[in-house]
RNA sequence: GCCUGGGUGGCGGAACUGGUAGACGCAAGGGACUUAAAAUCCCUCGAGCAUAUUGCUUGUACGAGUUCAAUUCUCGUCCCAGGUACCA
């Protein structure tokens, strides 16, 4: 027999085995229980990376380890081909979004075939494909058809010099990552889903999400920001209209001395038209539309505003106040405006400090007095009204609701709920993405495609402007249409890409049925597989992906094509693998292998040989090039000890900084394991002696019982480990551990008792790791003589009546410090606990000449006594 | 900035609802086997002190607090990561 693991030769085999006899080849079988396990399908980069590795085998151990237990268990692959990185690619490298995508397709199906994950590839999918993209085309215009897509104009990042769009990303401090041009905001016609109608129905099920982690749900809500408030109506000075601005602070009402716009509320130029600001103000506008204009865009710049040149009435000081518009602003929350209150507000604070306007304090806090001249900053706590008329005195909290009704009473107010939630932006202009089925025609207006002419293919062979632009407004054959409204000969097509979250937000139920061709899913297929039970993927998913793939949940629910409104039963959020970025001031972000170490430990790239600056560690991505192949490992150990190692270094939800040391303790273990069984099958005549199976109670001898009573906890630990918690690194030290117990014992002089108990611990060892290390594990029980796979095998069980020894240890403290420790059987009792533990002479000597003042006694998983004195 | 996490030996990590801090492994040092190497096996391994045998003190980012007892709970501070709506 072979003295050390060949992982070449046996991972070849096993891999050939299971795909020959279609393993893992899955279909609907009602008489089984369904368990429909999911990871995050990759984006096709080029090459999977050890994050996916990491990802790819958690989710891999617990589909072993669920059919092991009797389910029947779908667990697909598939590749969320369309992007931008295959855009920026086609332009570095002068080759083609879709020659690129279908490349890196074919290697990393390669490099996960040889990873040995149990996939049914059957059921692979592309989004780029036709097949599947006409699906999500079928879905848009079912939505436009029910109202839930709208088009507006929005704004996007705009490179003059470029003449394209860019992505967030592609802007690097308000500058053109490819020219260096500043980045203006253009505002275009785009579609919108209003993701919004589902506010309250996607909050109010955060809490009804058991399976996921609560952090998740948590940033969840935090994402959809429910504020409940007050809308209240500030008439403007001299015209009948009204200023509706939403609040949360209805209480300082009083306070409010000025008013802000967003700079895009149209009232600002209504406002200033014909005053002498007229001009101010739009230079102001002007300056504004080139900053970024998002919650976290706001934050990057100096606030500061103009007067528009009108004033409003305070509804309830019946004041007159300026109306300003700011950058602070945003339009997309609440109204578009706020009151401003400077007493209550940092930013208000700020703002009236810097432009001279009145702060009047109107909550004043219980334990100091606030004077408005000497105040350094807002106050945002809670207080007495004062400056408040009628409700001085009161306490704030209550004046909340108090003035929105007397404003209510008054026809100037009323309760209003906000969310910070916005609809979802869905138009790309861009070429490697889903088109938008929708046809624009001079006489008709939008016009939707007709069903039967999906799908609107994208030309795969278009070529991408040289800057990155799309190619479809100008591809003729592509955009100019005839409308199927009223057959005008020059309409066009909408030359939009959809955001590619679309794709990603509905792949799990294309899975169910991935060849169904009379509708986005198979109904009786997805009844039977549908929702995913367990959802394993990064944690920067958390609100993006996650939130999304919930609303379209409720779309399809909504739209009577699903009975369920939650896609992911439970839900796993990995940790990021992360490692230092590396930067050659030539050659930009440099692969870990493009840097070269030089003589005095500094780095430098293997191009130009210029210094090499390492960066922070940040999440492993194709953009940054701080990724790690698995190649190397995959050569050197084989894939079994590469999963082995990944799940040994840390827990599934911890980040982890990639780091190879460690992999030769994988590599030594699995070996350990190897000649231990070979060393067992040697010297245990299998033909006589049996695996033991009683209980306990029934073996003879100390050591046997021992070392079977260790083998059964071994058992409930990596079950409750991988079952409960997907803590795989402590399964795998109780393995481990147990292996060590093994080794302890010679087999030479062993007697049948105990190699029973032997044969019995080596099995469970191998079923226990089969999961984690399944080409290995197969190999070992085939040579046992066992008559089926691992795979057919079922999940070891252990035995209640075997997992404790009959002695406790005792830990005796003195105030709280660790004094003593002795042994007991577990018949003693707390007096007799407490008798030993005082009499015992260690503990004696830290009681002389002290009285006694407590003892406590614990017994729980620890037994502990603490004595006071 | 805001939201969400995290911080434990030289390193990865363990400690389940507060109860022996450092399981398991890596690295390092010492030893055995060997002509040698690889492989394997044994021993040591948080820090400081010591009467250097099993003794004492200290130690879980930092500073306070609650408790008989805190890595675990509360408050504050620092640092790191993820997300921040067009990276996926």
């Amino acid at each position: 027999m072979e003295e050390r693991y060949n992982p070449g030769r046996v991972e070849a085999k096993w891999q050939e085995y299971w795909s020959k006899n279609e393993v893992f080849k899955v279909t609907t079988d009602p008489s089984k229980e369904k368990y429909y396990l999911l990871e995050m399908f990759p984006y096709p980069s080029g090459k999977i990376h050890i994050g996916h590795v990491r990802n790819y085998t958690i989710g891999d151990v617990v589909v072993r380890y669920k059919r092991m237990k009797g389910f029947n268990v779908l667990h697909p692959m598939g590749w969320d081909a369309f992007g931008m990185p295959a855009e920026n690619a086609a332009i570095d490298n002068n080759t083609h979004p879709a020659a690129w995508t279908y490349e890196n397709i074919s290697a990393m199906r390669v490099q996960l075939k040889k990873m040995g994950f149990s996939y049914d590839w059957d059921r692979e999918i592309a989004t780029c494909r036709p097949e599947y993209y006409k699906w999500e085309q079928w879905l848009f215009l079912k939505m436009l058809e029910n109202g839930m897509a709208y088009r507006k104009e929005s704004f996007v990042n705009w490179c003059e010099k470029c003449q394209t769009v860019l992505a967030n990303e592609q802007v690097e401090q308000d500058k053109c990552w490819r020219c260096s041009q500043v980045v203006q905001q253009k505002k275009l016609w785009q579609w919108f889903f209003k993701i919004t109608d589902y506010a309250e129905d996607l909050l109010v099920h955060c809490d009804k999400l058991p399976g996921w982690p609560d952090k998740v749900t948590t940033m969840q809500k935090n994402w959809i920001g429910k504020s409940i408030g007050s809308e209240l109506k500030f008439k403007i000075d001299g015209q009948d209209e009204d200023l509706t601005v939403f609040t949360t602070r209805p209480d300082t009402v009083f306070g409010a001395t000025f008013m802000c716009l967003s700079p895009e509320h149209p009232l600002v130029e209504t406002l200033s038209k014909g005053t002498n600001q007229e001009a101010v103000v739009d230079a102001f506008v002007q300056k504004i539309s080139n900053q970024e204009r998002s919650a976290d865009g706001i934050e990057k710049y100096e606030k500061e505003g103009v007067f528009t040149g009108a004033h409003c009435i305070n509804p309830a000081t019946k004041e007159k106040i300026p109306i300003y518009t700011a950058n602070f602003v945003l339009m997309g929350y609440g109204t578009g405006a706020i009151m401003s209150v400077p007493a209550g507000d940092q930013r208000d604070f700020d703002f009236a400090r810097k432009y001279g306007l009145e702060i009047r304090v109107v909550v004043q806090p219980r334990d100091a007095i606030l004077d408005f001249s000497t105040m350094v900053e807002a106050y945002t706590g809670d207080g007495v009204m004062v400056n408040s008329g009628q409700f001085d005195g009161m306490d704030n909290q209550n004046a909340v609701e108090v003035i929105t009704d007397w404003l209510e009473e008054n026809g100037r107010g009323k309760k209003a709920i906000s969310y910070r939630l916005r609809d979802w932006g869905i138009s790309r202009q861009r070429y490697w993405g889903t088109p938008i089925p929708v046809i624009h025609c001079p006489s008709c207006g939008v016009v939707p495609v007709p069903e039967e002419d999906l799908p609107i293919r994208l030309p795969e062979e278009a070529n991408l402007l040289a800057k990155g632009g799309s190619p479809l407004p100008a591809l003729d054959y592509f955009s100019k249409t005839t409308c199927p409204a009223c057959g005008g000969k020059d309409a066009k097509r909408d030359t939009d890409t959809m955001d590619t979250f679309m794709e990603s937000s509905w792949y799990y139920l294309r899975y169910c049925s991935p060849r169904y061709e009379e509708g986005m899913f198979d109904p009786a297929a997805v009844k039977y597989w549908a929702p995913v039970d367990q959802y394993i993927g990064g944690v920067e998913h958390a609100v993006l992906h996650l939130l999304y793939s919930r609303y379209f949940m409720r779309v399809l629910n909504t739209l009577g094509l699903i009975d369920f409104k939650e896609p992911f039963t439970r839900l796993l959020t990995q940790g990021m693998v992360c490692k230092e970025t590396m930067t050659c001031p030539e050659h930009g972000f440099l692969f870990p292998e493009e840097a070269k170490k030089q003589g005095d430990d500094s780095l430098a790239c293997t191009r130009c040989g210029k210094k090499v600056e390492v960066g922070r560690v940040i999440k492993m991505s194709k953009s940054k090039k701080n990724v790690v192949d698995p190649n190397e490992l995959l050569e050197k150990y084989g894939a079994d000890i590469t999963r082995l190692f990944c799940l040994f270094a840390a827990p599934p939800e911890r980040d982890l900084e990639w780091s190879e040391d460690g992999v030769e303790g994988s590599n030594r273990f699995v070996n350990r394991v190897w000649r231990l069984a070979i060393e067992c099958m040697d010297k245990i005549d299998a033909a006589s002696i049996e695996s033991f199976n009683g209980a306990a109670s029934d073996l003879k001898f100390q050591g046997a019982k021992g070392l079977y009573i260790k083998a059964n906890q071994t058992i409930k630990k990596v079950t409750d480990d991988i079952d409960k918690s997907f803590h795989f690194n402590t399964a795998i030290s109780a393995v481990m551990e147990l292996v060590n117990a093994m080794y302890t014992v010679d087999i030479d002089k062993a007697d049948k008792e105990m190699k029973s108990v032997l044969l019995f611990c080596l099995e469970n060892v191998l079923l226990l790791l089969s999961p984690i290390i399944p080409h290995f594990s197969e190999e070992l029980f085939e040579k046992m003589g066992k008559k089926k796979t691992i795979l057919e095998h079922s999940w070891p069980a252990y035995r209640d009546d075997s997992l404790e020894t009959d002695e406790v240890l005792v830990v005796v403290q003195v105030n709280g410090k660790l004094r003593a420790k002795f042994t007991i059987g577990t018949d003693v009792d707390e007096a007799g606990i407490k008798e030993m533990a005082l009499n015992d002479e260690k503990i004696k000597k830290y009681l002389h000449e002290k009285s006694l003042k407590k003892i406590i006694v614990i017994r729980k998983k620890q037994t502990l006594v603490n004595i006071v004195v």
